[in-house]
DNA sequence: TATAGTCCCTGTACCTACTACAGGTTCAAG
DNA sequence: CTTGAACCTGTAGTAGGTACAGGGACTATA
């Protein structure tokens, strides 16, 4: 009675594999829209029918989304991976880019870290409408770089 | 000569202050829609014609933005300042709110240059199909939480 | 067997924080 | 006077989902 697992042909629903793997159940949905996740077989009556291998692919999408590739990425991986002859080597140069990224947002957020704290330290806290942190804020000087263009995430 | 400074009564116009400020310029306009930019006063020629404290304004939001505050945090500090009885104790919680997220975003990310720094050390990035980047990805596990619901940034 | 409650189905709208574009004025320089 | 840059408007697109309305399907219990 452990959700659903039902013996012969074992088949998931869009809730169960959701479930299973955390992911939102509306995501799924999401995900095969936009061509992550392959349509499955229905049922009868219309309902979406997994198997373990759909279960392992999105289990893969979303460690990829944990780990912050984003889903272009991870469309990248599962391609090397559906083509089957990925090579060991595709993947280390598109995990080694990533995680340059990672690294440049982890600078990031130190410098951050170190001025919200430096800002709070600064500020008495007590009833007076003069604050530092909101006379920092309002000074015009660069924190480094610009944000850039479009969503970072 | 620098940048159009007309001596009397110097108005700045939307790209100027972009510029100025770093802003894209359809961003200017599109904080003056969500009400974090009050409506300037028009030339007779619709022309949008920004002053000193806009100016002011705008990079308290950009700075605001830099250290990672959410448009709703800047908001709330605009409305702190905008009130003018704001006192250093709010403007210090909310900074210190935000202090500890990115403290906990910090942790994630430092986790995730882990995971993805020994991914990628034990890849050979050869010519094998084989890769243990890509095992490590079908794996079922948990890094720690979900991503959560909604956008973190 | 009836019914309640929970799942599933679909399409579509909404969210954040912008960016980009089309199609049309206006302004400043040469 | 003409050219080109900068402005105006409204609207659509981006990532990566989330949420909801209005229905159909399945299961447990009375």
């Amino acid at each position: 009675m452990a959700e659903k697992t039902h013996t012969q042909r074992q088949h998931l629903t869009r809730g169960a594999i959701a479930k299973r793997t955390g992911v939102n159940i509306e995501t799924v949905r999401y995900y095969e829209r936009i061509g992550l996740l392959p349509a499955p077989p229905r049922s009868a009556a219309g309902h979406r029918m997994y198997d373990g291998d759909m279960l392992r692919r999105l289990h893969f999408i979303r460690r990829c989304r944990e780990l912050g590739f984003t889903l272009d990425e991870v469309r990248g991986l599962l391609r090397l991976v559906d083509g089957g002859g990925y090579t060991c080597g595709e993947v280390k140069a598109l995990t080694t880019a990533h995680l340059g990224e990672v690294r440049r947002k982890l600078a990031d957020l130190e410098r951050l870290e170190k001025v919200l704290r430096e800002m709070v330290a600064g500020c008495a806290g007590g009833e007076v409408p003069q604050c530092p942190v909101i006379e920092a804020l309002f000074q015009a000087h660069r924190v480094r770089s610009a944000p850039k263009t479009g969503h970072s995430r």
